[in-house]
Formats: C-alpha cells, sequence, structure tokens
RNA sequence: GGGCUCGUAGCUUAGGCUGGUUGGAGCGCUCGGCUGAUAACCGAGAGGUCCGGAGUUCAAAUCUCCGCGGGCCCA
C-alpha cells in the first residue's frame, strides 16, 4: 500500500494552494462536490452581482470568503447547493468611466459622441477587470459558476426585467411624476446620492430675512428665513408648524413700527427692539395668503402663496417660519403634490434663469443672488442679510454647487405597498437581529416612492412608450410583444439607441407611440436577480426551483441597497420575501480605522497577500477577527500572526503524525481499535473533539462564524497540539509493535482527519492538501469537499474526563508555580508531590495521576483529605489551588535524585547537538564526555537511560583532541560545572 | 443635521442580552523555565480613568440619558 508522502517542517502554503487550485480545475472538483449532493434538499443563494469595472478590494474579497464558507459547509452538510455568479453591468458608474476615458463630461457631449458608440464603450467597459475579479474569486476559493453567469445586460436579463414592470405597470403602481434631484449644471446630469455625498463642503452663502406681506392686513409681514435667495423667485408657499407658538411682534423703532410674525423661540433672530403683541399656534395661519415677492414665474397646476402647516419646520434655525419652493427642494415638492399646490419652474435645465423673469434672464441662479437681495431690499421686503455657513454639497466631477431641482421622473408607488414590505420583512431574519427592526426596519417604515428612471444612456431601457397624439401609456412585457406591437424593425440589442427608434401604433387612437428615452435605475436590475437570472417566466421551472432564496450576505451598506431592491421588486410582483436569512457585514477599514477609498491610497493590494500569506490564511484571518457583523480593522500583521499561531500549529501537528507514521509504516487502514479500549489521553481528545463539532456546527448555524473559529483555534493550539501531542510524544517514539502506540497512531490521525472536514469550509487548501495525503487512495484523489461533514459521537463524550483533565492542567499550573517559587528547575526529579483536596476530586487527580507526575517530574503523587490535616514537614513547597484544594510539592534532594537531574540536563544537550547537526530522528550515535567527579559517576550510574534517550549505541570518557569532522563537540555548564560534550555518528 | 452601529492594556480582542469575588486572553515587553513536531510552549511580572460625564442601584465595563470619536446609511 502507499504510504504517507513526508513533509516538510516549515510548510508553503502560497505553493501548496496553487497546487490545489490545478488540481480542482483538473478534476472538476467544485462540480463535483455541487453535482454529488443532487437529488438532496436544496440550499438557494443568490449572488449579489458585483460591477467588474474596478479591482476587487479587501472588502469584496471578505463576502466571497464568507458566502464560501456558508455554501461548502451547507454541501458539506448534505444540501444541493448551486452557485451561479451574476454581474452588474448597467448604470451611470460605468458611464462616468467612459466619459473620463473620452475625456467628456456631458450629456451633450455623448450624444455628439454618439450613443451606439458611447453604449458600445460602455459595454465593454464593465468587464475590463473581469480577468482580476475572476482570478481573485478563485484564488480565493470561492466556489461559484463563473462559466455561466447572469449578466443584467443580456437581452435574456433584460426581458425578464421587462416583464416584471409589466407586471408593475398592470397593477397600476408605476407613474410619472416629479422628483427633486440634485443636479449639476455644468455636467448637466442628476447625480446620485452616492455621488453627492462624495463632496460636501463648508461654504458660506448669504442668509436672508424676508417679509411677506400678509393679504388684507396692513403692515403684517410673515419673516421667512432661507440661504438660497435664488429659489424665492420660485416660492409657492410658507410653512409653518402647526402646534408651535407664534407671535405677533411690533418693532421699537428703526423699522418704522412694522409688525412681524415668527416662532417665539426664534425671537433670537430679531435685532431690533420688540414688543410682544399676541400668541398663537401655527396652526391659526393655515391658509392665509399672502402677496408674491416677485410678479414674474408662472404659477401651474395648483393653488399659491398661501400658508400652510408642517410638522418638519423646526425651531433651531430660522424664524420658524420655511420658504417652500416645489421646483427646488424635495420636501418642498413633496409637501406641496400633498396639499395640491401649483408649481413654478423659472430655471431651465443649465440653472439659467428662463425669460419668466426678465431682470434676471440667461444668469446663473447661484450668481443671481446678489441682484435679487438688492431688488427685495429695493422693494422694502428685506429684514436683514448675513452670511451662513453650512455644508453643501458640489459636484465631485467638476467642484460646481449642486443644485436640487425636480424632474420629471417614472416612480413605482412602494407607498402603497408599505405594509406588504413590513410583514414580508417579518418572515426573514436578520443577521445581526438589530438591522431587522432598526436600521432596515426604520427605512421600510417610512418608505417612500422609488424612482426609478435615469435620463442616461447605458441600462435597461425603461418600456413605456407614450403616445404621441393622445398621451396614453403602454408597457411593454416581452421582447415577443414588443415585435407584435412595432411598426418597424426590432434590434436583437434591447438597448440604446436601437430601442428608441421602435414606433408602435396607440390603440386607443391609432397615433404613433414612442419610447420614453429614460433608463431604469440599476439597482432595479439587480434586485431582479431571483428570476431574472432564470429568464422567468419566458423559462419557468428554474426559477420556481429557486426561490425564494435560503441565504444571502453582503456588506452593511446594502441594507439600502441591493437587501433592499431585492424585497421590494419581489413584494410588488409576488408578494413574498426573496430571501429567508440575510447576513450583513461590516467593513474593511485601514490599519488606523479609516475606510479604504481609493482617493486616500489606503487600499491593500489583495493579490500581495495572496502572495505572501496566501488565501487560507486571509481567510482564517477574517473568520476569527470578530463577528462578521463589525467592521474590521485589515492588517497584513495580523494575517501573518494568524499563519503563525493556526497554520503552523495545525501543519506542525500534522507534520508530527506524518513524520512518525512513516518511519513506523503506520497503516490506519490494519488497524481497529475501539475508543474504550485506548488510554485516557486518547479518550479525552477524542472527548473534546465531538464537544467541539457540537458546538462549531450550532455556531455556524447562527452565523456566529467567528465564535466556530475560535473555537476550533483553540482546540487546536492548546488541546491537540499544546497538550495532546505534547502529552503523548513518548508513545511515538516506542520503536518495537506496542498497543499503546497503535492507540496513539489511531487516535492522532482519526482527530486530523475529522478536522480536516470540520475545517474544510473554512481554509479550503490547507485542508484539502492534508487530507488527500492522510487519506491515500492510489488510483485518484478523492477530496475533503466531497466528504460529509463531521457530527458529534455522544456516546464519546465524557464530560467527566474532560473535567478531570481540566483539574489536572490547574495542578500541574500549580506545581510549576511551586517550582517556580522554590527555584527548581523542572528537569530536576523530585521526590513526590501530595495534593490535598476533596474525595470527589481525589477520584479524578488518581486516574491522571501519571501525566500530573510526568509534567512536574516527581516520583510519586500522595492524596490527601481535605477535610484531615495535612502536615506538611518543613521542605514542602505549598500552593493553592482553589478554595479546596492545596498542592505541596517536596524541594528536598538526595544524591540520587541530583544525579538523575545533571543526566537530564546531559540528555537534553545531546538532544540539542543531534538537531544542531541536523541527524535523522533515527539516527545512531556514539558519545563522547569529560566532566567532573559527580557528573562521571551520574553518567555511569544511568548509562542505560542517556543511551536510550539519544539513541547512543556507545558512550564513553573522553574526547580526541584532534580536529575532526565527524565528531561534534560543545562544551557547556550545568550547575555550574563544566561538561564537555561530542557526538559522532555511529 | 437624523437613524443605526462600534469604542475594554501599545495592538487584536473575551465578558455586556440576564448588574455581584481582585475585568479574562493572545501578540509585543521584562525575568525565569521547558523543548528532537511547533520562529512553539510553560511560570512570574510590568501594562487598564473598561471613550468622557451624569443617572438608576446596596452594587455599573454591563442598564438609562447626554456628550466625544470611528463606521455605514440618509439629509
Amino acid at each position: 500500500m502507499a504510504q504517507f508522502k513526508s513533509e516538510t517542517q516549515r510548510a508553503n502554503f502560497v505553493k501548496q494552494e496553487e497546487e490545489i487550485l490545478e488540481q480542482w480545475d483538473r478534476e472538476k472538483t467544485f462540480e463535483r462536490s455541487v453535482d454529488s449532493r443532487k437529488g438532496g434538499e436544496q440550499f438557494i443563494f443568490v449572488e449579489g452581482p458585483p460591477t467588474a469595472n474596478g479591482l476587487p478590494h479587501p472588502g469584496h474579497v471578505l463576502t466571497r470568503v464568507v458566502k464560501d464558507l456558508v455554501l461548502r459547509y451547507k454541501t458539506m452538510r448534505g444540501f444541493y447547493v448551486k452557485r451561479k455568479a451574476g454581474w452588474d453591468t448597467h448604470g451611470l458608474p460605468v458611464e462616468i468611466e467612459v466619459e473620463k476615458n473620452l475625456g467628456i463630461k456631458t450629456k451633450g457631449e455623448i450624444e455628439a459622441y454618439g450613443i451606439e458608440k458611447f453604449n458600445k464603450k460602455c459595454k465593454d467597459s464593465v468587464f475590463r477587470y473581469e480577468k482580476e475579479w475572476v482570478t481573485a474569486t478563485k484564488r480565493v476559493g470561492f466556489w461559484v459558476d463563473m462559466d455561466s453567469p447572469y449578466i443584467t445586460f443580456d437581452t435574456n436579463y433584460v426581458e425578464s426585467v421587462w416583464w416584471s414592470l409589466k407586471e408593475i405597470w398592470k397593477k397600476g403602481l408605476l407613474y410619472k411624476g416629479h422628483k427633486v434631484v440634485p443636479f449639476c449644471p455644468r455636467c448637466e446630469t442628476t447625480l446620485s446620492s452616492h455621488e453627492v455625498a462624495q463632496d460636501y463642503r463648508d461654504v458660506e452663502d448669504p442668509s436672508v430675512y424676508v417679509k411677506f406681506k400678509l393679504k388684507q392686513d396692513e403692515e403684517l409681514y410673515l419673516l421667512a428665513w432661507t440661504t438660497t435667495p435664488w429659489t424665492l423667485l420660485g416660492n409657492i408657499a410658507l410653512a409653518v408648524h402647526p402646534s408651535n407658538t407664534y407671535v405677533k411682534v411690533k418693532l421699537k423703532d428703526g423699522a418704522k413700527g412694522e409688525i412681524l410674525i415668527l416662532a417665539e423661540a426664534r425671537l433670537d433672530a430679531l435685532d431690533d427692539e420688540y414688543e410682544i403683541l399676541e400668541r398663537f399656534k401655527g396652526k391659526d395661519l393655515e391658509d392665509r395668503e399672502y402677496e408674491r415677492l416677485f410678479e414674474y414665474a408662472k404659477v401651474e397646476g395648483g393653488e399659491a402663496h398661501k400658508v400652510i402647516t408642517a410638522e418638519f419646520v423646526t425651531l433651531d434655525e430660522g424664524t420658524g417660519i420655511v420658504h417652500i419652493a416645489p421646483a427646488f427642494g424635495e420636501v418642498d415638492y413633496e409637501v406641496c403634490r400633498e396639499k395640491k399646490l401649483g408649481f413654478s419652474q423659472p430655471v431651465n435645465s443649465e440653472g439659467h434663469f428662463t425669460d419668466e423673469v426678465p431682470p434676471l434672464e440667461g444668469m446663473f441662479v447661484k450668481d443671481a443672488d446678489r441682484q435679487i437681495i438688492e431688488m427685495m431690499e429695493q422693494r422694502g421686503v428685506l429684514y436683514k442679510e448675513s452670511k451662513y455657513l453650512h455644508s453643501y454639497p458640489f459636484c465631485w466631477r467638476c467642484g460646481s454647487p449642486l443644485l436640487y431641482y425636480a424632474r420629471e421622473s417614472w416612480f413605482i408607488a412602494m407607498k402603497s405597498l408599505r405594509d406588504n414590505l413590513l410583514a414580508n420583512n417579518e418572515k426573514i431574519n436578520w443577521y445581526p437581529a438589530h438591522l431587522k427592526h432598526g436600521r432596515f426596519g426604520n427605512f421600510l417604515d417610512g418608505i417612500e416612492d422609488w424612482a426609478l428612471s435615469r435620463e442616461r444612456f447605458w441600462g435597461t431601457p425603461l418600456n413605456i412608450w407614450l403616445c404621441t397624439e393622445c398621451g396614453k401609456d403602454f408597457c411593454v412585457g416581452s421582447i415577443e410583444e414588443l415585435k407584435e406591437r412595432a411598426t418597424n424593425t426590432v434590434s436583437s440589442d434591447p438597448h440604446r439607441p436601437y430601442i428608441d427608434e421602435v414606433v408602435l401604433r396607440c390603440e386607443d387612437c391609432g397615433g404613433e407611440m414612442r419610447r420614453v428615452k429614460d433608463v431604469i435605475d440599476c439597482w432595479y436590475d439587480s434586485g431582479s436577480a431571483p428570476f431574472a437570472q432564470w429568464h422567468y417566466p419566458f423559462e419557468t421551472d428554474k426559477f420556481k426551483q429557486n426561490f425564494p432564496a435560503d441565504f444571502i450576505t453582503e456588506a452593511i451598506d446594502q441594507t439600502r441597497g441591493w437587501f433592499y431592491s431585492l424585497l421590494a421588486v419581489s413584494t410588488a410582483i409576488f408578494d413574498e420575501p426573496p430571501y429567508l436569512n440575510v447576513l450583513s457585514l461590516g467593513h474593511i477599514l485601514d490599519e488606523n480605522g479609516v475606510k479604504m477609498s481609493k482617493s486616500k491610497g489606503n487600499v491593500v493590494d489583495i493579490t500581495s497577500i495572496f502572495d505572501n500569506e496566501g488565501a487560507d490564511a486571509l481567510r482564517w484571518y477574517f473568520f476569527t477577527a470578530g463577528p462578521l457583523s463589525d467592521d474590521v480593522r485589515f492588517s497584513e500583521q495580523g494575517i501573518v500572526e494568524k499563519q503563525k499561531k493556526f497554520l503552523n500549529t495545525f501543519w506542525n501537528s500534522y507534520f508530527f503524525f506524518v513524520t512518525y507514521a512513516a518511519i513506523d509504516e503506520f497503516n490506519p487502514k490494519a488497524k481497529e481499535i475501539p475508543v474504550e479500549k485506548r488510554n485516557a489521553m486518547d479518550r479525552w481528545i477524542i472527548s473534546r473533539w465531538n464537544t467541539l463539532t457540537n458546538e462549531v456546527i450550532a455556531a455556524i448555524e447562527r452565523f456566529e462564524i467567528h465564535v466556530a473559529a475560535r473555537k476550533i483555534e483553540d482546540f487546536v493550539v492548546n488541546d491537540l497540539s499544546n497538550w495532546y501531542i505534547r502529552r503523548s510524544r513518548r508513545r511515538f517514539w516506542i520503536q518495537e509493535e506496542n498497543f499503546d502506540k497503535d492507540c496513539a497512531y489511531l487516535t492522532l490521525y482519526e482527530v486530523l482527519v475529522s478536522l480536516c472536514k470540520l475545517l474544510a469550509p473554512f481554509v479550503p487548501f490547507l485542508t484539502e492538501h492534508i487530507y488527500q495525503n492522510l487519506v491515500m487512495s492510489e488510483d485518484k484523489h478523492e477530496s475533503v469537499h466531497l466528504c460529509d461533514y463531521p457530527s458529534t459521537d455522544e456516546t464519546l463524550i465524557d464530560a467527566e474526563l474532560e473535567d478531570s483533565m481540566l483539574l489536572v492542567s490547574k495542578l500541574v499550573e500549580a506545581g510549576r508555580r511551586a517550582r517556580s517559587d522554590a527555584g527548581i528547575k523542572i528537569r530536576q526529579p523530585l521526590k513526590d508531590v501530595v495534593v490535598v483536596c476533596s474525595a470527589e476530586k481525589q477520584d479524578k487527580v488518581a486516574s491522571l495521576a501519571v501525566i500530573i507526575k510526568d509534567e512536574l517530574n516527581v516520583r510519586e503523587l500522595k492524596l490527601e483529605d481535605a477535610k484531615g490535616e495535612f502536615a506538611a514537614a518543613e521542605e514542602y513547597k505549598q500552593i493553592e489551588v482553589d478554595e479546596d484544594t492545596a498542592l505541596f510539592l517536596n524541594t528536598g534532594l538526595d544524591k540520587e535524585l541530583i544525579e538523575e537531574g545533571i543526566v537530564r540536563d546531559i540528555v537534553r544537550r545531546i538532544q540539542g547537538m543531534r538537531k544542531d547537526i541536523d541527524l535523522e530522528y533515527t539516527a545512531k550515535i556514539s558519545i563522547m564526555y569529560e566532566g567532573d567527579e559527580a557528573v562521571k559517576e551520574a553518567i555511569n550510574n544511568f548509562t542505560d537511560y542517556i543511551c536510550g534517550e539519544t539513541l547512543a549505541v556507545e558512550l564513553k570518557e573522553g574526547i580526541p583532541s584532534a580536529e575532526s569532522d565527524q565528531i561534534y563537540v560543545k562544551n557547556w555548564k550545568i550547575d555550574k560545572k563544566e561538561v564537555h560534550l561530542a557526538i559522532e555518528a555511529a
């Protein structure tokens, strides 16, 4: 039979991982691992699609290894786990990347360049870093099917998205309205909220207090405040808080004795002395009409210039009277819509005043502030003016101040689905749990309609056609329907500009129908993944078998991103939750706790981690760092430490085993020894392993990955390596056939193999490497990833034994402390140690007495009842272990003990010398020595012991003075005695 | 500005839900020991305003409130 392959003491993890990768590729291990579970219960996963137009960074790698861990685990637990990769390919970020490359900035420039060419570039750009993504994904060990991924620009995908929008349209949930969006007047484009967040600056704006004269009352003014005077041209209403107190005040002097109204809490805003004439609630002002400030702009669609009440009015700043301009503020727009007020838009799409405002026509709004203030002053409606410092958003591309500006937009009426969203959210398990009713639940509570359309180029075209004659809208739900209804040819590419050419016939009036020029928000694309990846409903089965998902995971920023868009789309169409468990991950910060970003230049290059420490070290670092929901301060040093502490220790446990198993030609298949026949150490480590397995599975099921990983690490480092193997070493060194040695081999072998399985989802490379060498198979490789996940054998858990061992380790600790206090090193044997404890503990200690004697290097262990009065002689050193346990160490020495101490020192030195000259473990040697009488006598009395320990065939006095390459000489000082030792291979 | 979350030794962290001996551990540091699997390990030591403040309580790292700082989302 095949022998275990021998290993080097220091592992080359990176090289091993690369070999494993090749092997997985060659042997299609991933495909086999999935296929082997066909017929098993499904565990459904949906991949949150990344965009491959930038390099993957550590955060992406984290989500990928977490996905991988859970999916490998579930697979090993017997579930059939399909893993379709996905790519998010549409959207503004892609367009911006292309604009940059083309050196253009405005929509006009794009149109001049040609939408066809532009979109072609977008399509190419999307996969610019595909190779890097695929490489990193494979390298980190994420098993996902990248050969047949879903791609959001695919015609099939687009068709499914169209179908879903038609469902929403049929339910009457798709409507056209206005949305106030941040708009860059220079780039002529709206900005996403993400882009807006990129450049907030503290700026000084004019702070103006404006008097609005109430109708019917002479010289009675409402005092309003604004920092954007140019928006006053679009004023439609003034808002007050319904229940706050407002006052009518008479200004004492310098201000013509006029009378103003403002919130009582904001009287500080007045510069003048005043007298309060009257107090009333904001509600009392409702519906009072006031005179327009400027008579220029047209007002359409409703009433205007009256006082309304609104809860959002605050008393933190201003006057408690808020100027409302629906064209320039989101809240303004909403409240006007609610109160059915009119709309006024005196500014064009480049941010210049239109001809509705002759004195300012053609002026850029921000530049008009000065002139507007002067105009107000002339009319006597300006109460006062000052400067105001606040943070205001700027265009991150060109640095222009952004304007908030009402644009036409298509909406999904999510507000009307609020209760359904909340009900579906109840069916979802959130990790961490606080998100469910915290961040996410609160967000759903205050949900707004989804502004779906984007006035852009590269995206899923909005599938709505409008009749140019009668204005009727029609939503196309499939390619087939499009072809049926089209009066001209339909391109096979559903994108702009081809789709823009398709003309339909209006069923009502026979007029021409043309498509709305917009594309849709790419979040809707990815939110459609559960069905669109299967081209539902055009291919039915696959979707039905894969919905809803059992598990998704992404980082915390996706709560209002993908986590929401999935729920929103699924609720609107199926009224079901699209996923049942969602794991939200923290972010990767740099070493100083600051977010990694390109602009700060602190993004860690993940490929160098792969090349230096390897994927397993990185994975283990992530899994043990802390709860997955917490942010991680990423440090390469931390990864190196994990490698040293955990991977090396695991490797060395394995290395120890194969090294001796090779020497002994141990064959695990030839032995079968029931656990109960093995010794206490064996039964203990097996019990510990079974306890561990229980804990690990429970923790993974709770998504407490760090708890599982840390428990395994503790087991490997402390229980297995530093206790079981260290304590059992001598059993492996026995040269002849021996039952106890077989027990040790078998136990260590079983634990290592089981550990490989337990650890396989965590560190898939190292476990594969070790497993394949341990589980020998001549014809083909078996993979650890094709194994079943281990389960606990409760009959092998011996709680009492685990307990006893704990007590033993405490006693050993105490004994060492006693030695340390008495200044007697461990190599010096001592006569006895006395343990005073309860009868119950005595039994436990007695069963493991050998271990204590050996660890403490004492000849005898005596037990005394705690109740009895143990009178220790003078030479006993006492140490308290716990309330009812004490340990007494006999520090008295006699000649024999001293001699043995010397001898053990000599053996230790010789072993060190063997190591110095790299002797094989099994090589025989000759020993030569020189020393004083005491040394000579000790050596003579313990010749057999020395020879046995050091594999010496000869032990003689005198070291040849002649230089020889064969002889290795070293001079030592043992307890202040000069000792010269020499060894030579025999 | 709002919501959520995190903040424990130089660094990484346990404990916190359920308040109760001197707040544990690892890395690093000092001293000593052990070592033919392990740049490993063991013993002792130095190192803590448990972010700050207030409150509840006989008792607060833990519960409550207000701040400060990091992160995310929203404005």
